[in-house]
RNA sequence: UCCGGCGUAGCUCAGUGGUAGAGCGGGCGGCUGUUAACCGCUUGGUCGUAGGUUCGAGUCCUACCGCCGGAG
């Protein structure tokens, strides 16, 4: 039986960048891309409309958020996700090994899995890799991941190590549970930012059949040197592997050019959409945060160089008056200029690697956020 | 006019003898497979005015000013 995705790509000049196109059943996917992060069948104050207008080719929704609520056999029996959510292109599904890690004190793991209390109502809530699968199946994304252990890559290397045997195992687990031939199916590699055990991680996950090998357990606290060395290992250990390669939960704009030039194709990220609910707006200046005082009186655009809705009808002054107001609207305005920026940085990003620019575009946005990204490797 | 209550940070208010506080607001920051319209830091006051008692007064006493309520 094939993949039911398809992923072809080329390397380009830049470092180890790789320029493609993953083929899904809900739409084509160019590369590198960006998902914004839909946990709970929304991405946050957009319409799957409004994600269209940006340019969003895929997004990512969350299996634990979902079997609470609303359930994913509801889910099913309405259609499905994509149809529930009126979003019909492709989604990636998370496993729920996020909050493994996210929501670790409020359950304990054990070599067959996970058992929370909900952080809903309490209730115990058991998360195995079968389970795992099962609620993604029902929920009929296109892409799965299986179900890992997230560790915090600064414990002890005896601590990342038992989490990672334990993801290996568990990715057996997903392989072997999961049965729809119309969903692909994603490894992902642990190992903390240790080299031996990323090493290891990477020969264990990348020798499974998965239809995509996830990069997992990085930006939950260590240094962008860690982060960038370890992707450099991760890089180094799957060498001509032609599978997409996807850096979960990764980033900001410098964090993307760290990845794509170590060869990464996927990105997902809640700080788009988290940081504009609070007034931060990624823009060609840099971030600009429309809280604050200075832009009261500020008639300009939040980003002269965006051609996004908020960008072409409002001012800054206009955002931070609605931020002081509370009004709802200020989360959707600034909400749909963030998705558009990274979109639109993805797409430079695509073209840069096609035309032999990618140099000139990572100098460029580099200074615009500080720079403060050390080169590694 | 009399009686009572109240005057403490920009706002609403704690604090009844021992180093002036909170919430909100204001000024900022942080967020990386979302428990996040969240969280954190910070700036704000000759405690209505003037006297008095006391080692020590936002706190007790006196007068005055202001606001509110009641009586006439």
């Amino acid at each position: 039986m094939g993949s039911p995705i398809g992923f072809v790509s080329r390397t380009t000049a830049a470092g180890l960048a790789r320029r493609g196109s993953l083929t899904t059943p809900h739409g084509v996917i160019e590369t590198p891309q960006f998902m914004p992060v839909g946990t709970q069948a929304t991405v946050k104050a957009l319409t799957p409309g409004d994600l269209r207008a940006a340019g969003v080719q895929v997004i990512l929704a969350n299996t634990y958020h979902l079997s609470l609520r609303p359930g994913h056999e509801r889910i099913a029996r309405l259609g499905g996700l994509h149809r529930f959510m009126g979003w019909d292109g492709p989604i990636l599904t998370d496993s729920g090994g996020f909050q493994v890690f996210s929501l670790a004190h409020l359950g304990r793991v054990d070599d067959d899995g996970v058992t929370f209390a909900s952080h809903l109502d309490g209730s115990p809530q058991r998360l195995t890799p079968e389970r795992a699968i099962e609620i993604q199946e029902a929920l009929g994304s296109d892409i799965a991941m299986a179900f890992d252990q997230l560790v915090d890559a600064t414990l002890p290397a005896a601590e990342v190590a038992t989490a990672m045997a334990r993801t290996h195992r568990w990715a057996e687990r997903c392989l072997a549970a999961h049965t729809r031939a119309d969903q692909a199916l994603f490894g992902i590699v642990q190992g903390g930012v240790d080299p031996t055990l990323r090493q290891e991680s990477v020969g264990a996950i990348a020798a499974l059949p998965f239809d995509g090998i996830a990069i997992g357990g990085l930006s939950v606290g260590e240094s962008k040197a860690q982060m960038a060395s370890t992707l450099d290992v991760v890089a180094e250990a799957l060498g001509g592997d032609p599978r997409v390669r996807y850096l979960m939960g990764v980033g900001t704009p410098p964090d993307f050019f760290t990845a794509v030039e170590r060869g990464i194709d996927l990105f997902d990220c809640v700080l788009p959409t988290r940081v504009a609910r609070t007034g931060q707006l990624w823009t060609s200046q840099g971030k600009l945060n429309m809280r604050n005082a200075r832009f009261l009186d500020d008639p300009d655009p939040p980003d002269v160089d965006c051609g996004c809705e908020t960008c072409r009808n409002h001012s800054r002054a206009y955002l931070a008056h609605l931020f002081r107001a509370e009004e709802l609207l200020a989360y959707r305005l600034s909400s749909l200029h963030n998705v558009t920026y990274t979109q639109d940085l993805m797409r430079r990003i695509r073209a840069a690697l096609d035309d032999g620019s990618y140099g000139t575009l990572r100098e460029a946005v580099m200074a615009q956020y500080g720079g403060s990204v050390e080169e590694v490797g």
